[in-house]
DNA sequence: AATCATAAAATTGTATACAATATTTTCGGT
DNA sequence: ACCGAAAATATTGTATACAATTTTATGATT
């Protein structure tokens, strides 16, 4: 019987609350009150607050002075930004994850596609969304750069926000196979073939977004509504 | 007469001590004691904690668990790939910066590059290396791509603990003019060749680093000792 | 003198108390 | 009923108090 763990730390919160943000349990824009928190970790506002200011570290909550905390909305340039750099950072990695491909490696990430399958049978997309982005970041610690794995898993972290904002209706949130032939290729050590692959899937990914220009502007508001029978 | 200030925030805070890493005035091991930071800055801990937080975030120190906070030590292996992360990252923005550039960033550079070449003829080595680290900073935000920028920015600092480190002995920190140029190329939009400058400069600065394995093996003492006069 | 156990001091970790700032509610006026 | 000002409430920001842990100092024993 293992030992029953009686502390919780700030980061254990910090991830916590940085899960249900991926899975869409709580939606860009949302208050993250600290008493609130603290009541349902048990714990005081310090470490709340410690957790807090991690994730906004990491641009996943948007902390306003003397306002509060709230799960972050990134703008639309923000969304391009973030799949500009995953665009060119991910497909490196991807090649040099399949020139260290391991036979457990692949069993790893096999039975990690076959989880998101499951979710995706029983219509928990929160949880295929999160899976999704976990299988991006083994990837990129199997390429042993943990400098720009980094980079990357905090880049996939904002994309689940991104996803929330901007995903156009009725599209596919991940092609079933996609993941699988990138598996395919690493296990082949086909470190060409992965990059692509992933380039693919990441375009793919942006595809399903909807980045363009919004038009409402409510500065603008005025112009639009002016001409009353004028 | 300017409103003078009379409250001082975390990030401050972090962004003071963050340069005096960045300057080297102090070295990577230092310990940052709660109470002397607090001391200094005229605070409770509670701020200097928060700002430790955020530091320990960017990986410029290293918080160990109920022993407190210390000036970040990257290993050898922390070391190459930061310098790989730039050498990925810095050439392809410094090329977008060539395109974005206007006549007003060329002087703010330019007289960025007068004050390297001031503090370098002062012999204030901390703020010539501080200054270099600005300039390439400056750079990368005038790429207008502040998700790729701030991770620049994040590979910089760390790099100055790395030259703290690895620095080849006698050793130039930065060749005069490979700045000018680079600023020349930027200057006339030439984005291919700043690209190759950043690229090489890169390249030179790694060259003035000692990033061998070490061999002293604390644990093979023995071997290496063991054999007297048998 | 060196070494280990123990005690004292110092330092970090967490919770709480109080201050400063927002937000909501109340209430009077139009 | 609909504003708008003012009080009441709630929330965040900072400092302090206390608990837990580590580090240093002490002293007995070999």
């Amino acid at each position: 019987m293992p030992a029953l763990k009686t502390t919780i730390t700030a980061r254990e919160i910090g991830k916590a609350i940085a899960k249900a943000i991926h899975e869409h349990k709580v939606l860009p824009g949302t208050k993250l009150g600290e008493d609130e928190l603290s009541e349902i970790y048990g714990v005081s506002r310090t470490l709340v607050r410690s957790a807090l200011q991690g994730l906004s570290h990491e641009q996943l909550v948007d902390i306003q002075p003397n306002r509060g905390a709230f799960v972050a909305k990134p703008s639309l340039r923000e969304a391009r930004e973030i799949f500009e750099a995953r665009a060119l950072l991910e497909p490196r990695t991807a090649r040099s994850a399949a020139l260290r491909m391991t036979k457990d490696a692949a069993r790893r990430l096999q039975t990690h596609i076959d989880d998101e399958h499951e979710a995706l049978a029983q219509n928990d997309i929160g949880k295929a969304l999160w899976l999704s982005g976990v299988f991006h970041i083994e990837i990129s610690r199997l390429a042993d750069q943990a400098t720009i794995g980094r980079f990357i898993e905090s880049l996939i972290a904002r994309s689940s926000l991104i996803i929330a904002l901007y995903r156009k209706r009725d599209s596919a949130l991940c092609e079933k196979h996609a993941h699988h032939a990138l598996l395919e290729a690493l296990s082949q050590k086909d470190g060409a073939r992965a990059e692509e692959l992933m380039q693919s899937h990441l375009v793919d990914l942006v595809s399903a977004l909807d980045l363009r220009e919004k038009v409402s502007n409510p500065t603008k508001l005025k112009d639009v509504l002016g001409g009353l029978g004028a």
